[in-house]
DNA sequence: CGGATTACCTACATGAATGTAAGTTAGAGC
DNA sequence: GCTCTAACTTACATTCATGTAGGTAATCCG
């Protein structure tokens, strides 16, 4: 006893994960980041430290520090996309109704940060990052129309204008929703209540 | 002509300006870099050599690379809050459309980067810079209940919805919606069509 | 058990943004 | 014209994010 302070001989001193499980734990670690601070709290000393591990250990499996952004945009544009598409499979089911679709879009696009990375790409102008929402949304539109619409051009427009509204709102809510209906005193539904009020009104 | 390299004797080495001045050209110049680039774009070194003037002196008129940022976000949201105002001061003349209300709107939350900068503060979390806004959207809420609703409490909260519907679409569009109407086909006032529409719905 | 692979580390280099100190000079007011 | 203020400058220090080089050790596989 020689010492007070002994180190315990089973300490392990490093832990060793595998290539796919360290990405994955990095990329939840800097999502969380972003959602909770903005992005420029996402760095690879930040992200690393939650972790356990230093910034040249990220470097040594994303190769820079682009790759790990890039990985995340990858990853919240991934799970943007199942959730739409999810929401797509059940309007093509019978259960489909108009309120359930604003929700789940609603959710896909707040939770998880989506909105939130969105409105950054466009700022910075990486614009291509967001292309593979772009199938996505026009996938919303097919299951939209088929569902509900008339069919010809015009029925197809006014799904189209529909969807439009629909994101557009739903991004806008995720973003800077929580301080307007602060301003305006409304509860965290509104939104999405309006929404789900004036979508049928495309529909015929 | 002794020498091919002369330097003129009334080249003026500096130019000086006045506090006032100074600041008005570092901050318009730092809302044209911002539009441009995004926020990591906007740095003192950059605002500087567009107007002339090393990143020392921006730091001497604002104090800090913080001051300048504030500056420039109190700029915007004042820019934003005269337009709002005028489109409320157009509205309670006997002029004032809903569609004319919703182009001012959009262009106000548009033009200026407005609801670019307001997507900036939002992701970085510094809320307080929006606060000026608040009673700028509380106006509005005043000046549409007394032009189109029905009296009493469900009308105010009609005309509450209505509003919060219309920024959040005009906030969505200025942000996201060039690339979610490309991705859908649509034009550039595809947005603010279907406000326009739609608007009247929460009047009556 | 021994060796190869590679996840992971420490230590250092670099560049960019910000900030400080100490001067210079333009211009306003006497 | 002289003087004083402050708008400007250059030169430096600091901090932070990123990246590189090279070593250490954990795990697999023979």
């Amino acid at each position: 006893m020689s010492s007070a302070v002994k180190r315990q001989k089973t300490a392990p001193k490093r832990r060793r994960r595998g290539p796919e499980e360290a990405r994955r734990e990095a990329v939840a670690t800097a999502r969380d980041l972003l959602i909770a601070g903005g992005p420029k709290a996402v760095t690879l000393k930040a992200v690393g430290a939650r972790i356990g591990v230093t910034h040249a250990n990220l470097i040594h499996h994303f190769g820079s520090a682009a790759g790990l952004q890039s990985a995340l945009m990858g990853s919240m544009v991934r799970d943007l996309n199942d959730a739409l598409a999810a929401a797509v499979t059940n309007l093509r089911s019978d259960e489909g109704a108009p309120r359930a679709l604003v929700d789940e879009v609603f959710e896909a696009v707040d939770v998880g940060g989506a909105g939130r990375l969105a409105a950054w790409i466009a700022l910075s102008g990486d614009l291509e990052h967001l292309e593979p929402v772009r199938a996505a949304v026009q996938d919303m539109v097919e299951a939209v129309y088929e569902k509900f619409a008339e069919a010809g051009e015009e029925g197809r427009r006014r799904i189209t204008r529909a969807i439009l509204f629909m994101a557009l709102t739903a991004f806008g809510d995720a973003v800077i929703g929580a301080s307007l209906r602060d301003m305006l005193g409304e509860g965290d539904d509104a939104a999405r209540d309006i929404v789900a009020r004036l979508l049928p009104s495309f529909f015929y």
